[in-house]
DNA sequence: GTCACCTTAGTTAATGCTCACTAACTTACA
DNA sequence: TGTAAGTTAGTGAGCATTAACTAAGGTGAC
């Protein structure tokens, strides 16, 4: 037998996690898994009783991977929509930046009607949405910004960002130019914020 | 042997085209395709040579069908941005409903990474953001709108609208309350379009 | 301490199914 | 009568999963 790993169980759902992101769900093998291990075939087996148990303990996992980085900790509440717009999408951008592959798992999991493509959804998406709806309310509160349905404006805003987030992942050198992020930012947030201020 | 269709070729292209996107290409088998057809698997490769060419053939079909309906005429230069907007909006929206297919399509090829997914996205977005670009060039030309970075406000537009349509496929039954296309226009529009002019 | 024994995590080899694709033959029609 | 477009019946590769076996390491009796 070779080396005995301590959390083999974690190791396969972060292989599988990088393996189904980049080339889907269905185009990963179990031995190629199970090389991404160090280990053989049957050895996967020992920890997940089928690959579709290993799509789901990958997509569990990506709720852990939201939580444990403690989301709204940099979104400050501020009295100005533009600053509270800005830190939402370079929060987001970043966020994808050094996560790519919890966008694509998103994207095919959403694709292939997963079981628990909503949950997944819910937790990437939702969670952005309603926080800046909350946001936009309590600024509407404070009279800061004009009369609007906050939960569309909250969505589409939120959509807007992650599409600009998979134009640096998914839509790579498909677009002509490539922008920076920040400068992205930088043209966009100022004309929603100054559409929305009273 | 049954019923000799005129154009089986262009028959298995339509079947395939939507069997791809509703399951994806790996999901999707010659038999499948060929009952969809009603003709026999072999008869499929009398027409391609490959599963792979029929997945080429598909994609290529699709620039046909983009071009075929004439994409801007409904798109009228106007002197107020905000109509511009609205008018692109409607139009993007109004055709992904009746041709959800192509945009799953877009995305399942821009995550297989597949050879033509560059030209899929040229055809199907980029001429969208080239015409935003141009309009609100001459737009800022003819003094109605603020010095921005036009090719990032298009992109950005273009992409939030997109999100939108995608809200209503990818995302169907996902966001909780589903609004309607419309109202989502009539709330979104004109925060940028407001955040635009001068 | 050490020895029997159980569990866990690995191995090699095989199994059986699915699926893209082919061979060989047939028929309609220009 | 030749060709295009079908058919039925394979074939062989790939792949998820299982069978059968093995070794490492912990545990409890002595």
């Amino acid at each position: 037998m070779t080396n005995r790993t301590p959390n083999r169980k974690a190791q396969i759902v972060r292989a599988a996690t990088d393996l189904f992101s980049r080339h889907g769900f269905d185009r990963v093998t179990i031995k190629e898994l199970a090389q991404a291990c160090d280990i053989t075939e049957p050895a996967v087996y020992r920890h997940f009783k089928s690959k579709d148990d290993i799509y789901d303990a990958v997509l569990d996992s990506m709720a852990e991977r939201m939580k444990s980085r403690d989301l709204f900790d940099s979104l400050t509440e501020s009295d100005d929509v533009e600053v509270v717009l800005h830190k939402m999408a370079t929060h987001v951008i970043d966020f994808f930046t050094r996560n790519e592959d919890m966008h694509r798992l998103l994207l095919y999991s959403a694709l292939h009607k997963h079981a628990k493509a909503s949950k997944v959804y819910e937790i990437m998406r939702g969670s952005f949405v309603k926080f800046l709806h909350d946001q936009l309310d309590r600024l509407y509160g404070q009279k800061m910004i004009v009369k609007k349905n906050n939960e569309i404006t909250a969505r589409c805003f939120v959509g807007m960002v992650f599409e600009c987030a998979l134009g640096r992942t998914l839509w790579k050198g498909m677009q002509g130019k490539t922008y920076k992020p920040a400068d992205v930012i930088a043209n966009n947030v100022p004309i929603y914020a100054r559409g929305l201020k009273r």
